[in-house]
Parts: structure tokens; sequence; C-alpha cells
DNA sequence: CACGTCTTCCTAGATGCACTAGGATTCCTC
DNA sequence: GAGGAATCCTAGTGCATCTAGGAAGACGTG
């Protein structure tokens, strides 16, 4: 019997595909073992389970967009920087909707700490953020609004929440002129209360 | 045979429940058929289906939100308005994570139209950004900005997301202060260019 | 009260998915 | 070419959505 070739990456890339073409939600096991021309089972010998083959999915994913956000940010700081990041991020996630989707799942947090690509994102941000001359907490927080707007405004955008006249593009540009001003403005932390 | 007395009103409000206790995803026919000692094939009697169930379950939500949003705002304007939606926005995230996560959910845009809870969202958003001083296209822009990082934010802690050493209740309130200040100084739109 | 009707809930069954056990075939290595 | 490992299979379980069609309670009308 002709064999398939399967293997994990194999797998994981054309469940990558899949997500963005029926969704996250619509990659299942029997569909991916389908577009290969083979059995369900077959499968299980490389992937553990759907959950195992999700998390996979979401690790390659979330490797992918940081790839992208470190080369665009590469060499640039401040503003250039923010909107650079803040470019390739809000690209990823509308040129791959599945795959932005994959990053948004729960993880274990030991398979997040064991992985690469999650440090070197908090590396890149905070690193980024240092050129506004932030100290903790308030560094923690920006990152957290950064993190809060990028991603809302992506999943908002990509579920076709904003419907107004007005150009999507636009206003993620002003948005982003808006978190730049935020910045340079950060209501500081006093250091004595 | 004794009937359970189902009803579309008594489904929703149990799946409602049954979200915020096992997570939208995990709400099911079958489920909700057995939490009222009655089988799946009955439910079809109220509801068309799944995703009629989903979706109904995502209108209601919505109208929750939006009744707890305006019952905080109603009487307030500027920062006080702005700080009371946010707090009003993450208390129901934070307390029904199933049913906000029902709100994200893509619904036909004619249901969306119908319902008049999304009708008074707009006008309470607007209304509110309105001391702000806005004109178009700076008002949809700051409107897509602040649900962007309300819902972003809410999705991220809610989700497990924020794993630094940083009271998260703290960063929001940093956040919603940011969103202020960059709401006084927008960088508004030359009409000229 | 008897009758017909509508609604509610049922049984039975089709279909699709995740997943397991265990067997057969192919590939690699020595 | 023989042994062992990896790959892919058949067969089957359990749980989910959903449909068709039937029985029995609820309800209004004469």
């Amino acid at each position: 019997m002709a064999r398939a070739g399967l293997s994990v990456e194999r797998l994981v890339a054309a469940a990558a595909e899949m997500a963005d073409e029926v969704g996250f939600d619509n990659v299942s096991v029997s569909a991916l073992a389908r577009r290969f021309g083979v059995r369900d089972a077959s499968l299980y010998s490389h992937v553990r389970n759907l959950q195992d083959l999700r998390t996979r999915l979401a690790l390659h994913a979330g490797g992918e967009l940081i790839d992208r956000i470190a080369a665009a940010v590469a060499g640039r700081a401040g503003k250039e920087a923010l909107t650079a990041f803040a470019g390739a991020y809000r690209e990823y996630a509308l040129e791959h909707p599945g795959r932005y989707a994959a990053t948004q799942i729960r993880v274990d947090q030991a398979l997040v700490a064991d992985s690469p690509a999650l440090r070197r994102t908090a590396e890149i941000t905070y690193g980024m953020l240092r050129a506004y001359g932030l100290a903790e907490p308030d560094l923690t927080d920006a990152v957290r609004l950064l993190r809060s707007t990028f991603h809302g405004y992506c999943v908002l955008e990509s579920a076709g929440g904003f419907g107004a006249d007005r150009d999507v593009r636009a206003s993620w540009d002003k948005a982003v002129d808006a978190l730049h001003i935020t910045l340079e403005h950060w209501p500081r932390e006093r250091g004595d209360d």
C-alpha cells in the first residue's frame, strides 16, 4: 500500500492552510485525514489527539507571527518600531485568520515556557517599549495595553465587527498614532504610594 | 407524561448559566437536554438547531451587557462616564465569561440590525464620546479604539493571558486612564486633506 | 362533557466526529 | 535478506447533531 508520507510537520502545515480556509474551529482530524487521502486513525501515529494538533498549530502560528514582527521591527526604534510592529501584526492576522485564531487558544503554560517564540515576543515587545523610557510597573501596563488593542482590533476587524463606513486601515493607523502619543505621555506610577 | 415546561426563554437562560459554568464552546444541545431531564430531540421543538440556540444566547448576553453599561453610564459624562463604561464592561466579562464569549460570535447582520441592544450600544458609546468634542471620522476611529481595547483586554485577561506579576485591575485602570488622555489629545483629522 | 387540534415530548435512527485496539504492510538497518 | 520499527489499515465504541414520525397532554369550541 502506497504511503502518504505523513509527518507531524506536514500535518501541522496542512492544518494551518485548512484553518485559514475554513476557520480554526473547523479543523478536524477527519477533515485533515481526508485532505491526505488517508483514514482518520492514521493521523494518530503522528499526533496524540485533536488538542495536541491544535496546540502544535498554535505554536507554529505564534512562531510565524513573531518572525514577521521581528523582521519588521529590526533596526527601527520609537514610533517607527511601533508602527512596524503593529503593521506586521495586523497583516498576519488578516492574511491568516485561521492561524491567528490558533494563537489565541489557551495553551499549557509549560509548553509556552519551552517555546522560544513566546520568549522572543516578550523580548521584542519590552525592547520596543524601552525607547519610551518606561519602568515597571508601567512597562507591564503598557505591554498589556498594546496587546489588548492590537488583539482586540484584529479580532473585531476580521469578524466583520466594524460596520461603519470608514476605512478600516485608516482607523488602525489612527489607533497606532494614539498609542504612540499615549506611550510618550504615559501617566507614570509615582514611586512613593 | 409529565411535561418539563420548556420554552425558548428557559432554554436560553439555562444555556447562559451553562456557558458561564463550562464555557461557551461546551454548551451543547445534549447537555442542555440533560439539565432539563429531557431527550435531545425535545429541544428541537423550541430551537431550530445549535446555531440558533447560540445566536439567541449571544443576543441575550449582548442585551444584558449593554443594560449594565447603560445603568453605569447614566448621569455621568467625560472621564467618569468612560470609567463607568469600562468598569461595567470588564465586570460583566469576568463575572460571565461564557455569556461574554457568546457576544463575540459572528451573528447574521440582519439579526443584529433587528436587535435594539446593538443600536443602544452604538448610541451610548457615541454619546459618551461626544463629550470629548470629536467629529467624524475621528469619532468612529475613537469608538473602534475603545471597543478594541476593552474587548482585547477582557479576552486576554479571562483567557489567563496576563502572566506577569502585576495586579490585573491596576493595569486596567491605567489603560482606562491612558484612553481618557488619548481622547482628550486626539490627533484630529485635518479637514483639508 | 365530548371532540378535534395544537403543542410538547417521545422513540428510533441516520450521520459525523474523536479516539482505541490490534493487525498488516512497507521501509530501514545491519 | 532478516529483524525491527514505523506507517497505515480495519473494526468498533461513544458521544454529538439532527430528522421523521408517533403518542399523549393542554386547550378551545360545540
